[in-house]
DNA sequence: TTCCTGAAGG
DNA sequence: CCTTCGGGAA
């Protein structure tokens, strides 16, 4: 299955006449965009924003955040979700501190919590090299236009070979910028899009794949409502919350201690 | 209910 | 391959 031609200079030539000044599209500075990357792991930019702001004030840089106190950085990631991202974070600013900056999406991979989408992102903001970075919104851009569906593997591919000579970094924000502002999940805006020989346009959108029901169970009864609770209570200083079954609160404690996130002492319970 | 600049573990 | 892991907004 081939792609359809793209016009990469006009994807590009788009980008910079509507990219959103965002804090991280700011900087080169490894350590700033890695934090703004794990931070948007999953999370809307509208959210990141006041968080990366304010986690940069408190730990400006790897030295700051690998010698804080965990309990320090989870009190300023609560509230944003996926706590264990916080964890990872402050062991690969304990990891760079002391042996220095993978250069390369390779070695950068190799650190916790950095995976390929990561390790490429950053790769081609700080560093400058030359790999596609593909998130969800990338995927979806690449899948649309060529009304084609890929796993992994080949996706990659294809996301390389778009990829316009020396450009990854502009390129990459690009593709970004376009399946969040324009090619979107629900309604794409293809009367806004750049994209010129997209096999989607103003075609409707293929039906979703039928995903089975997961035992219509609200979001208050899950662990990981539980788990949030638990991390977000201890963050602000509080007991336990009340008015959860104890058993719940026990499941979430062994999971969230075999995850690093709570330290047990007996029955005391406090943050790392 | 789905979606969001995913990664890790089974 | 599958599930887990937060939380908010549309």
């Amino acid at each position: 299955m081939r792609g359809v031609p793209v016009d990469a200079d006009a994807i590009l030539s788009w980008y910079g006449a509507v990219r959103r000044d965002l804090p991280w599209r700011r900087t080169t500075d490894p350590y700033r965009i890695l934090v703004s990357e794990v931070m948007l792991q999953q999370t809307q930019v509208a959210r990141v924003v006041p968080y990366y702001e304010a986690f940069l004030e408190r730990f400006p840089d790897e030295v700051a955040l690998g010698s804080a106190p965990t309990a320090d950085v989870l009190r300023l990631w609560s509230g944003l979700g996926y706590n264990r991202r916080a964890l990872a974070l402050q062991a690969c600013a304990r990891a760079v501190a002391r042996d220095g900056w993978p250069r390369a999406a390779e070695g950068l991979r190799a650190l916790p919590g950095i995976g390929p989408y990561t390790a490429a992102a950053v790769a081609s903001f700080a560093f400058g090299e030359q790999v596609a970075a593909v998130d969800t919104n990338v995927r979806r851009v690449i899948e649309r236009v060529d009304r084609a569906h890929r796993t992994p593997r080949p996706l990659a591919a294809r996301a390389a070979e778009l990829l316009p000579a020396g450009r990854a970094a502009d390129w990459n924000q690009a593709m970004m910028e376009l399946g969040a502002t324009v090619c979107t999940a629900r309604s794409p805006g293809c009367d806004a899009c750049p994209v010129t020989g997209c096999r989607s346009r103003g075609r409707p959108l293929p039906p979703p794949p039928a995903r089975r029901a997961r035992g219509a169970q609200r979001f208050e009864e899950t662990d990981r409502f539980v788990r949030g609770r638990i991390v977000a209570a201890l963050a602000a200083g509080e007991e336990l919350p009340r008015g959860i079954a104890a058993e719940r609160i026990e499941r979430a404690l062994a999971g969230l201690a075999r995850d690093g996130l709570v330290v047990r002492d007996g029955a005391a319970v406090r943050l790392p």
